[in-house]
DNA sequence: CATGAATGAGCATTCATTCAT
DNA sequence: GATGAATGAATGCTCATTCAT
């Protein structure tokens, strides 16, 4: 008797979304049919119109809550004390860690936000264009503080750190031995200190 | 010399892939109508047909052109005498190297190549796995040749480079002052230093 | 007397018809969905059906009420000793009549039924014929009696009265300034005298 | 070889128009299935979509001709130099004339235009009140010339005759006997003269 | 070469209706 | 009394594809 019954019609709603979101993954949002998603849930098609508008909403419900709390993450990350190291790092742990519950939500956001009704999309155009920022603000503050290399190419590093997780999302879960921690450290040592062992650095600018 | 009718077929097939290859890049493949294409080119829709037999053939084709050589140009560098280091340079710069010309076909390749027929789409797979291991044997090779870093994570390094280029893809010829240049001296220069002023540099594993 | 909870279902049920009829008139039969029912009630939809079993009839019973008494107050009328001069404004006071309390219903009959199922439909039909016959027979009967023109052309002429007022239907309550006296005021004086001034009368078949 | 093919395309569209003004007349707008069109087309209802955009412009289309030219009959007559009588008597073979040719297209205009988009729906309502005025103003001016009833109520007369050739599109085509002429030769007469017979008229207002 | 006409298959969405609670 | 959940049967519309010309 204690607790039950919390909140039904959330619950199902919730279910609905989950396996949008995984037929959207996988057959991409144009590719796929309300029909594919009622046949995951077992019901029929005319069903889901019980729970979500459109399919576009739905799409819409999918990103929202695939990138929720990104933004605000980095941001915390990118405001405290510690030194660009450990901030870089934590961005590439923060970056990759819905993936561990929510991996349909992000790819679904990654592939297919592009389909987003124009509204919406230019907004999430936005919040994208905010995060890059984020991360090449955190470079740029610590080639100041001379924890980077001053040659560092802020923006370029920023947006090859973020591709480079994105990309991720499209193996995370099905590359074989590739937990979440080997992931992140793999990133996080690749984005430090790069391949070169210790003696063949190239201190100057490549080329 | 004498230039003449050499091959108009081929021609204007190849202007009616060029469109469809613009078009299944801004809106996918399932969300590009043929009729788009057909607009673009100022024709019926009808007329495709004359030229290629089904929308699916259609971005075979284009996939194919994406990747051409790709494989190739990775399997050469790798068999090449250079030191690794060259060698992941190189591999950068191949890899992006089609962005220059064919920036359409690779991002549809990358994007729309999951809504190939199964046989393509599984052939495609392999070569793709096939380029993944030349890579990490690349890293591998390095490794054992005391260029690369002895702790390397040789798999995920090379799916990270991988990613990395991938996803240049998505803002190649949009992002502002990032030419082709800049792009790829900045990826290589991540790939094999990292980010880490020397002196601050982790000699040990991260973390 | 004590009228306590005499009839709370029929007072509902009334509530619910009234809804229906409102909207309609506003959306035409097929344009409304039982949800605009239930939204101007304020209660959900799957409640209607508490009340009635289907569209249809509910259709069905408002039609009824469009119409009911009017075939019986036209017969009064018609069967009474007056001269046709009075019975001719008296029908057309009559016809306008349910205007006045129940407006949605007459416009729900007079656009909508022949959305009702084939039985109902043709019952209608004859009801509607036989109202026609009968304000013609007081026409005749007025021709007849010497009251009304010799010449008179008493079948259109009583299709055209009749059309006139159901006519009116449309703008009544809408156009300003047209109180029912007047509308039936002027209505009947058009209906007996014409427009024209006395001296330009056209005595003969007009021409 | 003489004359042929001479608008082909043109041809086919007015026929699938003719089809759609059929079916909406008889179902209504709501009613009414794009499948039923088809059907009596002899075609798919795919097929439909190759000669109008959608269910809705079609109705546009029918409403257009169903109105085409009524205003400007209407001004042509209200402008002429003919008394009010003869104004009158055009008016209202104007009224009716489409009838002869476009029946559907008429019934389906006073029907179902307000299922018009609501653009389209504001500039048609205009057009029907700025009609109304036309016929008011012929009133208002026989009354200021003498030729018509000093005490018309201008307003509701014109209603009342509009109204009463509208209803008249009802059963038009379907009253047995009721051929154009004479429907046009008693409406006319009505609307003149009235009912009463010359000494029993009643000069004064009614009441 | 190219197109006008047509269509089969499918798609998102709507809606009246049912029924257990 | 009333409702939340679900559904069967459309419905308007899209789209890749075909084919005679």
């Amino acid at each position: 008797m204690a607790q039950r019954s919390a909140d039904p019609p959330k619950r199902r709603a919730a279910e609905i979304i989950d396996a949008a979101a995984e037929v959207f993954d996988r057959r991409g949002y144009h590719g796929a049919t309300t029909q594919d998603v009622a046949n995951v849930l077992g019901i029929r098609q005319a069903s889901l119109y019980y729970y979500f508008p459109s399919k576009e909403e739905a799409l819409a419900q999918i990103c929202e809550r695939g990138v929720e709390g990104h933004l605000e993450r980095a941001l915390a990350i990118a405001r405290g004390p510690e030194p660009a190291r450990e901030k870089i790092a934590a961005l590439i742990g923060s970056h990759l860690a819905p993936m561990r519950d929510r991996a349909a939500y992000v790819r679904v956001f990654l592939k297919e936000r592009h389909h987003l009704p124009d509204a919406t999309r230019r907004r999430v155009g936005r919040l994208a264009r905010r995060y890059e920022r984020i991360v090449q603000e955190v470079l740029e503050a610590g080639v100041a503080a001379g924890a980077l290399r001053k040659d560092l190419d802020c923006r370029m590093t920023a947006l090859a750190m973020i591709g480079m997780c994105n990309a991720a999302t499209a193996w995370y879960g099905i590359e074989p031995d590739a937990d979440h921690e080997r992931i992140v450290a793999a990133f996080v040592r690749l984005a430090l200190d790069g391949t070169l062992a210790a003696r063949t650095r190239s201190t100057r600018a490549h080329r």
